[in-house]
Formats: structure tokens, sequence, C-alpha cells
DNA sequence: TACTTCACG
DNA sequence: GACGTACGTGAAGTAC
């Protein structure tokens, strides 16, 4: 074990200290959240720590080998500096959850290792290695620190170095000058006017590295600069530095790091001590690292321990005993929740909320609509267990007095001044408003005139990490990542008929689930938000989701204007016409039956009139679908006429009399609602209601676009991408004939048709045409000999033939689907050109759902990316147009649909396209430009 | 609640 | 050799 024999500290000695809290981030950072098998206790962090000191212990040799050394780490967050300047690191983001209780398992590694580990209270681990370094130095030997962070450069002299262990390389003076442009004595002076974002140092505004070491080699040290800033040519640095100096001196207070930290042990307790092999392999094997084991094992000469087999037999290691971990499937406690009812409390809270810069944030009304929902309650949560609900629009219990039903329960803060106190922390640009589908409370809060911004949201962190995988409503992922089933609205509003609204839950009750939803909510966004870097994908949380919040929150509450009265008058124009084809049908069939039972009809159709060509789907019914209906029509009347029945019912029902309802009786509009993380490719989904699915294939149906208003003066400007799925697999497969047919503006389904059957373009018939495009599309979409076959109504054998000529004219299409498809097999999921990551479990799979994921995995990149373009499109486009009097209201996946007053409507289409034509860039280049058509109109119907 | 059908891109 | 298929959605209606 532990050795006793120490080496005096002297000249000829060689110090290494490893800045260990820097070791454990990189660590954390750097590996997937694993976990101990047997307990689910986090080790990720802890494995990388393991990793990093073996192959620092394995590389020790040779002339810089340390005779001496130490690992220090930070303790606690409180130090001097925040004595000096309190918002000192106050930016930092949180601890993820599942780190802070691998702090001591590192230090416990570290003791494993045989190496002397020291952490001080009130400083930072800089402070001891600068500390260190000068005894080091002064006893003449020399220092090597083991750290990327560029705070510690000011310590290099010609005894001390850096060593980058990312970079691999050794950082002497000269690399100190190529960081910073000055020597490693005036880093400080240069950090203290440049200032650092990272750890909230202010230095001097509109100064950085550049400017300050300018400044500095000029003037020879920063008090000499502040002395002369007076005379300095340059107006603006010369105010800055006049205005600013206590700043600039707080500042370089902060990054001097302080060498004279009391310590109660020397330079000769840092010996370099051999690792011992049973200690080692014992935390090892406690740990469950079998790989490392065994690698250790080897390099020890020794057998690696059997881990299922040692884990109860292992000593614990001679270190600091690990502090009682919570399991992260621990259960979730309620006794932290309060309920806040006077303006002290919620005071409290805010000075909380303040300090700490987040706050997952809740609110509770009356309705899942958030246009006539009334807010009855906020909740609050700052830390795991800690949450809170403020009541303000409960009612009283009434019972059977039917008076106190409609007045405010006592016991509550009045609303606008709940909302009052909370104002300047909603609006606050440096708290973070963390929420589960916080657009909805964007929108509530938009109502009361409070902007809520920033805001993090945890279903868009997992819809951005875990698409394809399940899906990301609140209940789902507790269930799934928090091992925690929360309490079920049902148990206090009721369901079905019974259902009451919220504003009648008693406040002790509600109290408790409110702030469960926040206290979930912000354990979420501990789990999700250190996963975006690991999985790639922060890039598409910060510029695809998490910036489209505001924007829809706006477009949703604009809504669009539908006229009631053209739709009541289609309404009953169709029920009409509905009641006369019903009688037709009946008497065709011989007898009355339900026109729109499936069922009744299959039964009428194959069993009571024996018409051929009906098909059993696998529940034993009777398909009646369009497709088959349309073949039969041929036969018999009765398909034909069931064909009109069910178009004019579909637009009734669905549409013209629904639309009707959805009109909102304050705005007179009809608001829908987009789920972002609705659709797993990246599209958004409308609903409630579904205004991406109005009718414009069919005459009939595009009377409905007709409804679609501007008011009076506006108009309605329609802006679609042409082709753009097309476009992107011609890009993304690198098809040139495609692309070229793309570049010389001709008929894209022609343009193959003539490539792929020898047909000159001006020949071109509709019909070939037609089969062309269809296997454009069935290309899209993952073709297979089958579904075209379906589609175009043609032998399978013919199909496949389409199929064969496609691929061997447009080379490049069979190699995107096979590497595509390999890529998913590999990696479980595939991405768009923008990096979003659409996962793909099923990939390796036997039986059909292979063929499925594979169609899903090919079609994925190409919608997802369509998708990816129209949202960056979205998110540029309110800045773009805020100087014209438009709106924009409507996406319909490659269509913009804006309200702009008449005059202006030119120049928004000028404005728009550019921006949706650009949308890609600088991101992602495409070779190929993308097209964008325009149309104006009173309606809808004349705008497309 | 599951299934079928059909509206859109 | 058969399986059972075009990709992605939401809403309404019937049947259980």
């Amino acid at each position: 074990m532990t050795d006793t024999i120490k080496a005096p500290f002297g000249a000829g000695s060689h110090l290494h200290l490893i800045d260990g809290s820097a070791y454990i981030f990189r660590a954390y950072h750097a590996l997937p959240p694993l976990t101990r098998k047997s307990d689910g206790l986090p080790v990720g962090a802890v494995a990388g720590f393991c990793a990093m000191l073996q192959r620092y212990v394995e590389n020790n040799t040779g002339p810089e080998a340390a005779s001496h050394i130490a690992v220090i780490f930070d303790k606690g967050s409180i130090t001097f500096r925040n004595g000096i300047y309190p918002e000192y690191k106050a930016h930092r983001p949180p601890l993820p959850e599942d780190l802070r209780p691998q702090f001591p398992l590192t230090r416990a590694a570290t003791a494993a290792f045989n190496i002397v580990y020291k952490e001080i209270e009130g400083f930072e681990a800089d402070d001891i290695i600068a500390t260190l370094a000068r005894q080091a130095a002064e006893a003449g030997g020399r220092v090597t620190v083991i750290s990327s962070d560029k705070d510690l450069m000011q310590l290099v002299g010609p005894q001390v170095v850096m060593f980058d262990p990312m970079k691999n390389k050794v950082i002497d003076a000269e690399g100190v000058v190529e960081k910073f442009g000055v020597g490693p004595q005036r880093v400080v002076d240069v950090q203290a006017l440049a200032g650092d974002s990272v750890d909230n140092v202010p230095g001097a505004p509109g100064i950085g590295i550049k400017t300050a070491a300018q400044l500095i080699n000029e003037y020879g040290d920063l008090e000499t600069l502040l002395a002369s800033a007076a005379q300095i040519k340059q107006p603006k640095r010369r105010e800055t530095l006049l205005n600013f100096a206590d700043q600039i001196r707080i500042s370089q207070r902060l990054v001097q790091l302080d060498n004279h930290v009391p310590l109660d042990f020397d330079l000769d307790d840092l010996t370099l001590r051999a690792p011992d092999a049973d200690t080692l392999l014992a935390f090892l094997t406690q740990m469950e690292f079998r790989t490392m084991s065994k690698r250790v094992a080897d390099r020890m000469g020794v057998d690696a321990p059997m881990i299922a087999a040692a884990v109860t037999k292992a000593a614990a290691p001679k270190a600091d005993a690990p502090a009682p971990i919570a399991p992260p499937t621990a259960p979730i406690d309620h006794s932290g929740y309060v309920t806040i009812t006077t303006a002290e409390v919620l005071a409290q809270w805010i000075a909380a909320i303040r300090q700490q810069g987040f706050v997952a944030f809740d609110t509770e009304t009356t309705s899942l609509d958030e246009m006539q929902a009334e807010l009855v309650g906020i909740s609050l949560a700052t830390q795991p267990g800690v949450a809170a609900y403020i009541p303000v629009g409960h009612l009283s219990q009434g019972g059977d007095d039917l008076f106190a039903d409609n007045s405010l329960a006592s016991g509550q803060l009045p609303l606008n001044d709940v909302l009052a106190a909370l104002r300047p922390v909603l609006e606050d640009p440096s708290v973070l408003k963390i929420g589960q589908n916080i657009k909805y409370d964007v929108k509530i809060m938009a109502r009361h005139g409070i902007t809520l911004a920033p805001v993090d949201d945890t279903m868009l962190l997992s819809y951005a990490l875990n698409a394809g995988l399940h899906n990301h409503g609140m209940d789902d992922l507790s269930e799934l990542y928090l091992n925690h089933r929360p309490i079920p609205i049902k148990d206090l509003i009721g369901s079905g008929k019974s259902m009451v609204t919220f504003d009648h839950v008693p406040i002790d009750k509600a109290a408790t689930y409110a702030a469960e939803d926040a206290d979930v909510t912000l354990r979420l966004w501990h789990h999700f938000k250190p996963q975006l870097h690991t999985a790639r994908v922060t890039t598409v949380y910060e510029t695809l989701e998490r910036p489209l919040i505001p924007v829809l929150a706006r477009m949703e509450m604009a809504g669009v204007q539908v006229d009631r009265d053209t739709l009541a008058r289609m309404s009953n124009a169709f029920a009409q016409k509905m009641v006369q084809l019903e009688e037709e049908i009946h008497a065709s069939a011989g007898r009355s039956f339900n026109v729109g039972s499936p069922k009744q009809l299959g039964e009428i159709l194959f069993d009571e009139m024996g018409l051929p060509g009906g098909t059993k789907g696998k529940n034993g019914a009777w398909g009646t679908g369009a497709d088959v209906l349309e073949d039969l029509a041929t036969e018999h009347a009765l398909p034909g006429l069931v064909l009109d029945w069910r178009q004019l019912s579909k637009l009734k029902s669905t549409y013209t009399d629904a639309l009707q309802d959805h009109i909102n009786p304050d705005t007179g509009r009809v608001h829908t609602s987009y789920s972002i993380a609705g659709a797993i490719t990246g599209r958004l989904a409308s609903t409630d209601p579904n205004l991406q699915n109005i009718p414009v294939r069919t005459e009939e149906g595009r009377r409905i676009r007709g409804a679609f208003v501007a008011p009076a003066g506006k108009v309605l400007v329609s802006l679609d991408y042409s082709q753009i799925e097309l476009r992107i697999l011609a890009e993304v497969a690198g098809i040139e004939a495609l692309k070229d047919a793309f570049r010389q503006g001709i008929d894209i389904h022609a343009a193959t048709a003539s490539e792929m059957f020898n047909v000159p373009l001006e020949d071109m018939t509709s019909e070939i045409r037609r089969q062309a495009k269809a296997i454009n599309f069935g290309v899209i979409y993952g073709i297979s000999a089958f579904g075209l076959a379906r589609n175009l109504r043609i032998p399978r054998d013919r199909a496949q033939a389409f199929i064969d000529r496609y691929f061997e004219r447009f080379p490049g299409i069979r190699a995107y689907m096979d590497e595509t498809v390999a890529y998913a097999k590999e990696h479980g999921h595939v991405r768009t050109m923008f990096g979003r990551r659409i996962n793909t479990p099923e990939i390796n799979a036997k039986g059909p759902t292979a063929g499925f994921a594979r169609r899903a995995a090919i079609n994925a990149p190409i919608q997802g990316t369509a998708a990816d373009i129209i949202r960056r499109a979205m998110i540029r486009m309110e800045p773009a147009i805020a100087d014209l009097p438009a709106k924009m209201l409507l996406q319909v996946h490659d269509e913009l649909l804006f309200e702009v007053e008449a005059p202006a409507a030119d120049k928004l289409i000028d404005v728009a396209r550019d921006i949706m034509e650009n949308a890609s860039a600088p991101a992602v280049h495409l070779g190929l430009k993308l097209v964008v058509e325009a149309g104006k109109g009173h309606s809808w119907a004349e705008a497309h």
C-alpha cells in the first residue's frame, strides 16, 4: 500500500501538477453517460478520469518524468474571489445532475492510483497549483502543470511549463506569447482588460485579447496603461479605459492567482509512488470497469479480477469514503414543495432564482387552448426536489353552495401582484426559464403582456437527442429517464364527462401536482442538457429548435381569418348533396345501411353483391379504400356513388363544420397549434385544427381555401419551395443529370421521363411524365417494386424494370440509398445536412419491419433537410420583415403564408423569397439554387 | 381505444 | 419462397 518514502524536493526534482477538476469535466463530456451495471450509479466521468490517469501513469517515463506529483481539485464554489466580485463565475451552467455524485469517486480514484490529491476550501485549484509551482521553482526544481486552462499560463517561467493534454503539447513562454500576445508576467494584465465571459470576469467592454496585448506591449504594464489612459489617441479606447478603470482593476484581482495559499503539507509529501496493484484493481473492480481492469492487470503483470465475483470482496480503497450517493432512480420526494401565498416568500424565491440564473417554470390553466386558457397558478423549481406553487386563480370549493363556486378561494396572492413581481425575472435575459413544451407557457404569459425569454425546453432537448426513439411528453420522459411516474392530471380534474377545469381543483392538491411538474422538468433538464454535446446536436437544438419557439408562438397567436358564412353555406350544400347521394346509394344497394361504415359497405359489396376483387385485411374486414372502390367503379354504380359521398362527408365533417368551431370568439380568427417535436423528421405538425391538410387537390376541396381570407385592405401572400425534396435528393445523392435539369429550369418529371424512356422532351406525353413523376417520388420514399406497381397499377415486374432503369440512368441514387442504410446500421441514426439526428432503432430488425425501417431511413435525411431549411427561413423571416406591415401566419411544410397590407405585398414577396431561397447558407452550401414560387390574393385559394 | 379512411406535403 | 410495403402527418367516424 502507500509507502512512506519521501524524496526531498530540490534541484533536479520535477513536480507534475494535474488540474483534476478540468480532467473530470473533460472526461464527463467526452464520454456517454455510463452507469454501473449493478446499481445504475453514474460513473462515466470516473471512467474517463481513470483512463486519463492510467494513460498519464503509463507515459510518465523518460527525462520529463515526474519525481513528485499531485492532483489538485476545486473544493466548493465560493472562493475569496466572490468577495471581490460577487458575480464571479455566476453564469456558469449548473453542474449536471449525474456529475456531482462522481466527485468523491474521482478523489477515490486518484488515491487508488496512489497519487496524492489536494483540495482546499475557499481556494480554486489554480491557486493551489500556483502556490506549489512557486515553492517548487524556489526550491530549484522544475514544474509541469498539466492542464488546458489558459488561466494557468501566468505561471509559466524559466522552470515552469504547461502541458496541454488535449493537444498533447508543451506550452512554454513562447507558447504563452502565441496565445496572449505577451509574456507570462503580463498575461494577467491582458486578461484583466479582455475579461472572460466563461468566468464572468468583466474586463473592459469592447477590448479583446488582441487589443489588450497591443496596449500592454505599448505601455509596458496595466498600471502604466491606466495611468496614461488620458493620452490615448483613439477616443473610444480612451473613454473605455477611463470609465472602466475600477472594473479593470477588479478583473485583474480576479484573474491573478494567489501563490501564497496556506498549505498543511510540503513538496516532499508529493513524492511519486508506484501504484499498488491490489488497491488499484480493487477500485476498478468496485466501479465494474472491466476493460480497464484487464488492461491495468496486464500492465502490472497480475491476473485480472473477475468483476462479478470480485464485487463483494473488493476492499474499499484507502481514501475518503465516497459520500452516500442517491441513485438516479431515487423516488421523487414531495416534501420540499411549498405553496406561496405571501409577497415576502415570493420575493425570496425570486431572489434565489436571480442568484441561480435559471428556473423551471410551468403554468396551470383552465384550458389546453392557450388562446382561451385562464391562468390558475404558476410553479417554479430551482433545484431537484425544491419547487413552489403560486395559486392565483383557484375557485373556492363551493360544494352545494352555488354562490361560492364563482369566487376565488382565499389565501391566494392577487394575479396582478404575482405577475408584477415575477415579470423582471421572467423577462431577464440572464435568467433562463426552463419548461416542458414551453411554447404553451410563452403564449400564456404573452397574453398577460410578459415576454418569457430566454427559454429552454426539455421536450425539444429530448427531441433533438431522441427523435425516433420515443415521444417527448413529460410523463413519458419522466418514466423513461427519472424512473418516476408523475401524478396523472386525471387524479385532479377527472376525465370524460365529469372532467372539471383546473380552477376547480383544491389548492393543496394542485400545489403538489404543479410543483412536481416543475420539479420533473428541472430534473429532465439536468439529465438532457449535458447530452447535447456528446450526441452532436447542440447546433441543431440552438439553431433549429429553440429559436423557433417564439416564432411559432407569434404565428399561432396571430391566427388566420376564416370566413364563417362561406363555410356555413358550403356545409349546407354538402349536406343536401349527401342526402341525395345517400338515397341513390341505398337504392343501388337494394337496402338501407350506414354509408359511413366501411364494415357494412364491405359486406354489401362483396358478401351480398359478390363483386370481384375484394380482399380482407389482417383483421378480417373487407378493404373498401378509395383505390378499391375506384377499381370497382367499372363493375357497378354503387362504388362511385360511395366515393362521391365520402368526399363530401370528409369535406363537411373535417373542414367546413369543424373549422367553424375553431374560430376564436375573441379574435374571430382560427389559431392552430404547431407541434415542434411531433414528426420525427423535423417537420412541424399542425393540430387543433390541422391547417396543414386543407384541401387543394380537387376543385371541390379547393373552395375551402377560398374561406381563408385577408381582412379588408390586406392580402394573403403564399410562397412555396419548388420541388425542394427532389432538389435535395439530387444534391445529397450527387445526381448530375437531375441537377442539370434543375439548373436549366426544365420540367423535372418530364426530364426524368425523357432520360429514362429515351423520349425527346418535345414528344413527351402526359402518361409517360406521370410515370416518371411517380418514380421520382418513389425514390424519395425509399422505392420498392411493390409500392410503385401499386401506385401506377402496373405489374410488379414492369415496376421493377422501371426502377432498374432509373438506377442505371441516375447512378448515385443506389449509392445514396446503400450508404444511408449502412450509416444507419452502424450508428443507429441518420442525419440531415444540418446535423439533425433521426434515430433508427429498428434498422437492424428482421422481417417486414426491416423494410419499413430501411425506407424511413432513406427518406428521413431528405424530408428532414427540407424541414430544417424552412425552419431556418422562418427564424430569419421575422427580423427580415419587421419593417413591413406583414405577418407570417402559417407553415405547410414547403409553404409559408403571410398576411400583408395590400400595397406592400410585392415588397414582402421580394424579401421573403430572398430569405427562403438562401435559407441553407451559410451552414450548408447547396450546389443547386432553391426556387421559391409566390402568389397573392384575397384568399388562400387565390394566393397559392 | 383501435381501426379505417382520407385530407395535406 | 413468403411475408406485406411506398415517406411524414392529424382528424373524424365506426366498431368494439
